[in-house]
DNA sequence: CTGACTGCAAACTGTTTGCAGTAAG
DNA sequence: CTTACTGCAAACAGTTTGCAGTCAG
């Protein structure tokens, strides 16, 4: 697998080294598997930090640019002022953010998509990319349940 | 007309100062002036120095995030860092921001509105807000023209 | 009067940048 | 080799907070 990964790099112009193979892996390894999937600069340094790897600061956030610029990543800016980032999805999809418990759903809707673009012909307007956040209470009995009373 | 924002302030539990007036007010000179009705804190601190205004940036800071609160005015994150806000509107309406040259536009929606309801409930969410920013180029002639062709 | 409010400066958070050393190609 | 890359510390932008004085109710 981490061959493709080189390939990316490669493809971005970026050369291979230890951080960003690190970086992209440890964004894998949460991928299909229920797990959290967005995560801030913070979050990425911390769990580097567990790993034992010695990757500072400034370098994290360097290679989330990077790979943001090179579409390996996509920023999002829920409510709040930090990014965070989720690997590129095959398909683009958008995101429920729970409120409370900050937990994220994704979904992908064929009429809204239509009705964006339609919205921007209308108007003139070359729609370049958009973002949907919803807003609300999830029922995850753990932490949320409480308050869909 | 200043009756009427004393008694926004007072439903909102706040006391009637200048300040509050003063942005209050401000803001609502721009609406429906086919002006630019999206603000952030520093636009406004900036706004009130030229208006020769007396009013400390942490006091906007402060005073917008109560209006906020009050749900006097809505606050938005749009791309990059800082946040924009704009009066509260009497419908909900989303948003089209031009990527070159910043502009604002709004629009409002039954179907996307309708279909986000749906999804939410779907998965058991209790939808509270949501945002929706679709960014594109506009056919603003000024300054948008040249990245149409 | 009294607590809410204000201006100022200092503090904070998230992010970027300059620099000197290191390493990929 | 040469240039891109890295870690560190310092710098930044946006925003919040502590404090002492002021003002609305």
């Amino acid at each position: 697998m981490s061959e493709e990964n080189i390939k990316l790099l490669k493809k971005a112009g970026l050369k291979i080294t230890e951080p960003r193979l690190t970086i992209l892996s440890l964004m894998q390894q949460n991928q299909n598997k229920e797990e959290v999937t967005h995560f801030s600069a913070e979050d990425i340094y911390k769990m580097l930090l567990e790993k034992g790897e010695e990757i500072g600061l400034a370098t994290v956030y360097r290679v989330l640019n990077q790979f943001d610029e090179a579409n390996i990543l996509i920023r999002h800016n829920f409510e709040g002022n930090k990014s965070v980032f989720e690997l590129a999805p095959e398909e683009h999809h958008d995101h429920i953010i729970c409120v409370d418990c900050g937990k994220v759903f994704e979904f992908n809707d064929e009429v809204i998509e239509k009705r964006q673009k339609e919205i921007s012909a209308e108007r003139g307007i070359k729609l370049k990319t958009h973002s949907l956040y919803l807003y609300g209470k999830c029922n995850n009995i753990d932490t949320c349940d409480e308050n869909n009373k």
